[in-house]
DNA sequence: CTGTTAGCGCCTTCAA
DNA sequence: TTGAAGGCGCTAACAG
């Protein structure tokens, strides 16, 4: 069941009928109204396929992030996916699962279904692939990896006011040997992490032989292992600091499991402030990364972009706002009971 | 830059470049070189608008899930999505959050763009939408809801087994009184797995005024306080199973905030297995639904629809097995150490 | 094995 | 305001 046959029992033409459903008033209303009458009881609605390929728009948007199964990427997409449905637009979901194959592959899928636009929210790209999207003229958003461009887009995630906070908070407590759990060194926004960490520890007078550095991946083992290490030291700190929320709950685990009190001999601090933060036992102090706020942003950037101007700014915001504003995402501390003051001991 | 292009530069028809893409070995093997070259110099892709359009097939799958934010399904999808990429299919994944409209609006974009069939994994469906979908003869896959028919079939979760387990592991441990957290009533699901822990319940000889039901929402809040419910009571159970991990979760924290102790007072039963269980305090017995499994039969059961044929059943298995098999998906208790021998006080 | 031709369902000029 | 006609990029007959 098509447009034609809608057009023959209205007894108009397919043209009419186009423009009843895609541009209300350029028709009477007296054959509006029959058209319609005609859709509703036929349940008509038009084949999005041939849609896109005449108009060259598929309204479809794409998603690209490393790990579905981390609960800050749901809660991301979840924001990102009720804006685009509100915008008439569709998503593509891809995890990459950190693989560079995966993510090629992704790419390469969006591409074939003709996204508008993709929002690159993994932190690691190949330049090869930006290249090959750039190539169709696919709007970009990226999330922390650098430079913008025509039709490339950044957000920014402001991690010193976060960790700085996260590092007063510490020092206030009294601690004075903390350690730091680190992402993937081959994670782009791991590494920023990393260095907002280093930096405001060092700005807090914190030297470096009162600080330890691990390495994790991310996940809760790897959180889980990565403090094992750190209980092995000779000197023990009593503060750290995680990369992300997961890290902090596998580190939650093995000072537990070594006979240890969270934050009674160890103050623990993660980094997303995920859902699940709150339900850790002891519920986790972490550093806010608000998704809503990161999907908007992305998702506002991209629609800039695909609408070519900044008409969609303009829209999304009542007063006018500087580009920084429009392409930052802040954090924030958000102290809960898996920190607390240093024992003296 | 289109097949026409490539057509044009490697000196052969359009028609020669689609075959030497899509029937391969129905080319000489002289030409489809030549072809295969000019695509690879010009990054040539088919539009697969087009190519949906010409060919009646979209090679989209939807996916309908409750919620994105409850781990067991971004777990779901993730092999659900497996599947589908290595069968060619693209996916079309949504979260109703348990909202009606969600899912009608939904299943409306599904629709609209073609999707060849309809993973249902939702537990809760409104027949005029089934109706809807079917109208368009679009295949379905249902999540214990019922009646299999034309062109719909229905995955059958094997409740009994993992929670005839859950409930003997209970008595073995000396365990008499004992409590059931629910999710909501309205979910058919959530209906399910309260039938099969009464059941058990019963059959393992715990009678009715030796248990106690309160109804959570299957979330971490609800299964908190449910939790707290159960010990306002004047009698107190000593274990507690849960309709899923998320609740138990909560169940966990609820016990630990009163200032009792998993196991030593109390026992704790999630259901599910998601990720998590393994890295709660203490680790989470619990009983597994494997999302691989069901993801992998959901999906055969699709394909088989939309190849008219059992051929993907077949295909899915080496030996040949019965159609209760192929559609029934067996859970399994997992002992870890929220559970223990009863207290005797 | 290869080319020619005819649409798939829709939107969008261009005329009327 | 409405209709006729062309074409978006591709595949699937049908010839050759």
């Amino acid at each position: 069941m098509d447009i034609r046959e809608v057009a023959k029992r209205a007894k108009v033409s397919t043209a009419t009928v186009s423009r009843t459903i895609n541009k209300p008033g350029s028709v009477t209303a007296k054959t509006a109204e029959r058209v319609w009458k005609v859709i509703h009881e036929l349940r008509y609605f038009p084949n999005t396929h041939a849609r896109s390929l005449v108009s060259g728009r598929s309204r479809i948007l794409g998603i690209l992030v490393s790990d579905v199964t981390n609960p800050f990427f749901p809660e991301l997409i979840q924001g990102f996916d009720d804006l685009a449905m509100e915008h008439g637009y569709e998503l593509l979901i891809n995890s990459t699962r950190y693989d560079p194959v995966r993510m090629a592959l992704a790419v390469k899928r969006m591409l074939e279904r003709t996204v508008e636009g993709i929002a690159i929210m993994t932190s690691e790209m190949d330049p090869l692939l930006t290249e090959q999207i750039a190539l169709r003229h696919v709007p970009m958003t990226f999330l922390d990896v650098g430079q913008e461009g025509e039709g490339v887009s950044n957000i920014i995630v402001d991690y010193e006011r976060g960790v700085g906070e996260a590092v007063a908070h510490l020092l206030d407590l009294g601690h004075t040997k903390v350690a730091f759990i680190g992402g993937p060194l081959t994670l782009k926004s791991a590494m920023l992490r990393r260095m907002a960490f280093l930096h405001c520890l060092h700005a807090g007078g914190i030297i470096e032989d009162q600080r330890q550095v691990v390495t994790g991946d991310h996940t809760i083992d790897g959180g889980f292992q990565a403090m094992q290490e750190l209980l092995a030291c000779p000197v023990r700190p009593t503060a750290v600091l995680c990369s992300n929320d997961l890290t902090a709950m596998g580190a939650l685990r093995a000072v537990r499991r070594a006979g240890l009190r969270v934050p009674g001999e160890i103050s623990i601090i993660g980094f997303d402030d995920i859902h699940l933060a709150e339900f850790t036992e002891p519920p986790l102090t972490t550093v806010r990364l608000s998704r809503e706020e990161l999907a908007r942003k992305a998702f506002y950037a991209l629609l800039g972009h695909i609408q070519g101007t900044s008409e969609s700014i303009q829209a999304s915001q009542t007063e006018s706002v500087s580009h920084d504003e429009l392409r930052t995402v802040t954090t924030k501390l958000v102290v809960r009971e898996s920190t607390g003051p240093m024992r003296l001991s």
